[in-house]
DNA sequence: TCGAACCATCACACCTATGTGAAGGTCAAC
DNA sequence: GTTGACCTTCACATAGGTGTGATGGTTCGA
């Protein structure tokens, strides 16, 4: 498909998809007449790139984590270097605390939220977590 | 204390510290030669400051929800405009969507290192997700 | 009274992920 | 064969979070 249709289906804009392209986080094939030609593979693929961006992780670190999250669920074991592995392991370090730090500062949000719906009378619609 | 004891209790920038005031997202007092003088109750609120930073919300909405943190738990209900409860339960949700990407992403990160780890045989100080 | 170590403001610079538009090629349909 | 919808590259712009340095005031100890 050319990068219209990809546009389209994964909604993003087609100037980053060139831009993802140019951070070597995906690579076009190209017809005859030099437009980008992708593979289907490639809608999976930009949708987990901006699932991992929208997780605050930056195309530098995508580009080396890409690899080993084939949507094909075939993980590529091989040409695993020690400093890849050292990357994963940092990053997934980075993963898990950003998940905690994320976790906690929404369950204060959501503390806060109940409180302020029951004010006296409960909310129906959003039991509170003491009320429920 | 004074910044520079406030930058090194939190370990951040005397910068950012001050375009944090620039942002509304934290005042300071001044003494009577102009310094900027902070509470004890600012170590913990920049933290959490950065903490929401790291987690990628932005300043404008971080200065939204600050208000409802209150770090000595003392939940401020009063003043809680319908647009604020409104932008909470937004962003409330947005934290959930971005901590379960995150998740799956890390578990996928997680499960490639147990398995180049194992390589075969299984490591036994991660196991894998099937081992289990 | 001098120097070091603070503090202040201001301002320019950077990076990353984006937006936007100009100038021009390709191709299918009318 | 021209129009319109695609595509190309190039390039400048913006926003948010930072880095960095210039320039100068305050405080304190030697």
């Amino acid at each position: 498909m050319r990068i219209g249709e990809l546009s389209e289906r994964t909604g993003t804009p087609r100037r980053l998809l060139r831009y993802y392209e140019e951070q070597r986080l995906i690579v076009a094939d190209r017809s005859a007449n030099g437009y980008r030609d992708y593979d289907e593979f490639y809608v999976d693929r930009v949708l987990q790139i901006r699932g991992l961006l929208e997780a605050g992780l930056p195309t530098r670190i995508i580009k080396q984590i890409l690899p080993c999250l084939e949507t094909t669920r075939t993980i590529h074991v091989l040409g695993a270097t020690p400093e890849m592995i050292a990357t994963l392991e940092r990053e997934h370090q980075r993963m898990t605390e950003r998940i905690q730090g994320l976790t906690r500062n929404r369950d204060a949000v959501a503390g806060y939220l109940a409180t302020v719906r029951g004010e006296g009378r409960p909310d129906p619609t959003t039991p509170s977590p003491r009320a429920a």
